[in-house]
DNA sequence: TCTGGGGTCCTAGGACCC
DNA sequence: TCTGGGGTCCTAGGACCC
């Protein structure tokens, strides 16, 4: 018995997020930028139709974002998470089987549920959804994960499908995968689509029944595994429980170069913070720290670019321990006279937090740091990020390095003084 | 002038060992 | 002049994902 796999994508879902709260932009052109107003990282129909490319720096747009009214949001992370929560809690209603496989979208494994009306099932799926949360999606079904990524991509783009294809057993799966555009494919990206396009594979079809000694040169035991899912062979489980991490990186680029050491070591006190509470949350300890800075990446003069890689004694979480690290490693790589653009910090060698042992010298007093910390994440979960934090981490409430959002939404959900007013 | 952030997996090649 | 053959581990880099 081969399993159903469903794909939940949701649509556009940054600015479907922004509109949730504010129903004027719903028919608008709309996009939300990165950090520091950066580049567009989601767009509505509208926007996208007036040729706006995901990605695109909002300077090179800025004119054309002005002429056409083209509505511009700051990205408002705390909202996307509890809004994508959300999503992930109603979708959770129809199956307890379901895989978070990122912010905005989810397999399900709907095996259990026959083959009757799959179709029916997932528009169920797909109007509670808009209902109890706001957020439109599309739906795919089939055989594998692969084939459902490829018929949700589709049933977004088609008006017939309604938002929801189900590929099981359709005489349309051959037309699909032809109309789908090798780089569409889930697993082929730029390279391997310029690849494959070289060879005369331009789509789905094309991949699927590709030589396997040539895909598995040009593509690894990846690239076979991706064009055995094509052929309805399924390669990948659904995985319910997030396997545990590998790592945790924190880095931001700064809107104006920083150049001083002090102004570096508060960015990367702040970085190592959220770092460190990530590890904490994760139940884990790290046991090496990488500290890296740069300076602008789109320059070609005024370049410098280093890390530095501390093995730690004993792996912990312990944010004050870290960030004495860090500023190690940063006072070695800092170099005078540089413009810096980036900084950023890397917790790698993770280990459960349980099974940390202690060296024979170790000079930290591990119960107290834990309960410390413990007491720290507390305060904050209740009274708000940032409540209590470290002096290394600034008392500037705008400093230099600071990410800017100019255009920020409130946050709605997640803060008792935004809650939007009814007048 | 202005260009995001955070991940995973695979592979090739070098170091090292017996 | 001739100059083994595997195996493992690690790392850097490349590919991909959102």
């Amino acid at each position: 018995m081969s399993g159903i796999f469903a794909l939940v994508d949701c649509n556009n879902f940054y600015v479907s997020c922004e509109r949730v709260f504010d129903p004027k932009l719903v028919g608008q052109p709309v996009v939300v930028l990165s950090n520091n107003d950066g580049c567009v990282v989601s767009r509505s129909n509208e926007a996208k139709e007036l040729g706006i490319k995901m990605g695109v720096p909002e300077f090179e747009i800025h004119e054309l974002l002005q002429d056409r009214g083209v509505h511009v949001c700051s990205s408002n992370y705390a909202l996307y998470g509890d809004m994508s929560r959300r999503v992930m809690a109603t979708l959770s209603d129809f199956t307890p089987d379901v895989e978070i496989y990122s912010i905005d979208e989810a397999f399900l494994n709907l095996s259990g549920f026959g083959r009757s009306d799959l179709s029916g099932y997932g528009r169920r799926m797909k109007a509670t959804v808009e209902q109890w949360t706001g957020i439109p999606v599309s739906i795919g079904i089939a055989r594998t994960k692969t084939l459902a990524k490829l018929a949700a991509h589709i049933a977004k783009g088609s008006e017939k499908a309604e938002g929801v294809l189900n590929l099981i057993e359709s005489l349309y799966q051959d037309r699909a995968l032809e109309h789908t555009e090798v780089g569409e494919v889930w697993g082929v990206g730029r390279n391997y689509a310029r690849l494959l396009r070289e060879r005369g594979i331009q789509n789905a079809l094309q991949l699927r029944d590709a030589d396997d000694f040539f895909v598995k040169k040009h593509m690894g035991v990846s690239g076979l595994k991706m064009v055995r899912e094509l052929r309805g062979i399924s390669c990948y489980s659904l995985e319910s429980a997030p396997p545990p991490k590998k790592g945790i990186t924190v880095s931001r680029s700064f809107k104006t170069a920083i150049e001083t050491l002090e102004q570096l070591e508060e960015a990367v006190a702040n970085y190592v913070s959220v770092a460190a509470g990530k590890l904490r949350k994760e139940r884990a300890a790290a046991g090496a720290l990488t500290l890296f800075l740069r300076t602008n990446r789109f320059k070609k003069t005024g370049v410098y670019a280093n890390s530095h890689t501390t093995d730690l004694p004993v792996p912990t979480s312990d944010t004050s321990e870290l960030i004495r690290y860090a500023h190690e490693g940063l006072r070695k790589i800092y170099r005078e006279g540089f413009r810096y653009k980036k900084a950023g910090v890397m917790m790698h060698d993770l280990i459960p937090e349980n099974r940390i042992q202690s060296d024979l010298f170790d000079r930290v007093d591990r119960t107290r740091s834990g309960k410390l910390m413990r007491t720290l994440d507390d305060i904050n979960a209740a009274m708000g990020p940032g409540t209590l934090k470290y002096a290394a981490t600034g008392v500037d409430p705008n400093p230099r390095w600071k990410t800017v959002a100019e255009k920020r939404s409130p946050s709605y959900t997640t803060n008792w003084g935004q809650l939007p007013e009814v007048s």
